[in-house]
DNA sequence: CAGACGTGGTT
DNA sequence: TAACCAAGTCT
């Protein structure tokens, strides 16, 4: 058979009109791939619209503040590709005369941009024969050669990055890789893929040998710890809050967030009042507990336990600020949602 | 290099 | 419903 051919044979009638694919300039295709990284098509394509809409050149994102990008991209989580995205917009405005590396090798070196997304801007945008390797190709490939390496595994990326770039014909580069993500996403899908409909069922090693629900083979599983926040929802006596940019290497990065109280296990609440009037710097009135239940929160490899708390004082806070400023703020999801139940009038 | 890093949809 | 997974990158 050959694969490559009816592949992109495929692909051609099937590929879906998306908005990044009206055009094939750097910047387009770049910021669809970094919005597309571990993220759905259908929860990417309303930020990508925002982002073109916001920001139609480099040189536009590249002027905007960082916490401009970080509001415009809350909700879609990694919080890093943001910021990333942003110190590469500010390098190739600046840096590199507004022009995108002209190559694979060139455009790895930019922050945000590894192998998968050097690849598909080099291929999709130059025409650069180097292959994608996602998780749609490990997926595909898997399936149809019968690859059964682990692709957790140290090696796999190798592995799977020579069988495609044996499959990828030079001069097509654009169209197979995309076609291969495409394949993976609207027919080899991973869960009960509909195999009676896909054009390489003859031929396909997982379907001919009843192992599509076996491959692509991933051993290691992600462990979840559990953590107890208590956020303080702080009102002084001009009504004002109190919200700190997270930094550091943790989670939300660049978000801000309220004062936060955390305990290394489930605690009561005089135990947690006690510790959040210890750990306070101004003198509270009233401390009460909002919510009834956690909030349980979940992201990939945490679970996050969230009580939030009322806290008053008679004070005025230096750096307290105004509600409606704080809702302009980039946050977590979690608190977006707690702010627009409790703060929108 | 194994683990950290979000959110939402699906099973 | 807990687990899996979705166009990965960074450290």
């Amino acid at each position: 058979m050959n694969f490559s051919k009816s592949l992109i044979q495929w692909f051609l009638h099937n590929k879906r009109d998306l908005p990044w694919r009206k055009n094939t300039y750097p910047y387009p295709v770049w910021l669809s791939e970094i919005m597309l990284q571990q993220t759905r098509v259908a929860q990417g394509m309303p930020y990508f619209l925002r982002f073109i809409e916001a920001f139609p050149t480099v040189q536009d994102l590249a002027d905007a503040p960082e916490e401009k990008v970080l509001k415009l991209w809350q909700g879609l989580g990694y919080y890093s590709r943001a910021r990333n995205l942003h110190a590469t917009a500010k390098e190739i405005a600046y840096t590199l005369n507004g022009n995108f590396p002209p190559d694979y090798k060139g455009l790895l070196k930019l922050k945000g941009v590894g192998e998968y997304t050097a690849a598909a801007i080099a291929s999709i945008s130059y025409g650069e024969a180097v292959p994608v390797v996602d998780g749609n190709v490990y997926r595909v490939l898997a399936r149809i050669y019968g690859v059964d390496t682990d692709i957790a595994s140290p090696g796999a990326k190798k592995q799977f990055t020579a069988l495609a770039a044996s499959l990828l014909p030079p001069r097509q580069a654009a169209d197979f890789n995309q076609a291969m993500m495409e394949f993976g996403a609207l027919q080899c899908v991973p869960k009960k893929p509909d195999c009676k409909a896909c054009i390489f069922n003859t031929d396909c090693v997982a379907f001919t040998t009843g192992r599509v629900q076996q491959l692509p083979v991933k051993l290691k599983k992600q462990k979840v710890t559990n953590r107890f926040f208590n956020y303080l929802v702080v009102k002084d006596v001009l009504g004002n809050t109190l919200m700190y940019r997270r930094d550091g290497k943790g989670i939300w990065h660049g978000l801000f967030d309220f004062p936060l109280v955390e305990t290394p296990v489930q605690t009561d609440d005089a135990q947690t009042i006690a510790l959040i009037k210890s750990t306070l710097d101004f003198a509270p009135q009233t401390i009460k507990r909002i919510t009834d239940e956690p909030v349980i929160h979940k992201l990939s490899h945490q679970k996050l336990h969230i009580h939030f708390w009322e806290v008053t004082t008679g004070q005025t806070l230096p750096n307290g600020i105004d509600l409606q400023q704080a809702m302009l703020l980039p946050v977590p999801i979690v608190l977006h949602i707690f702010m627009e139940k409790h703060w929108k009038a």
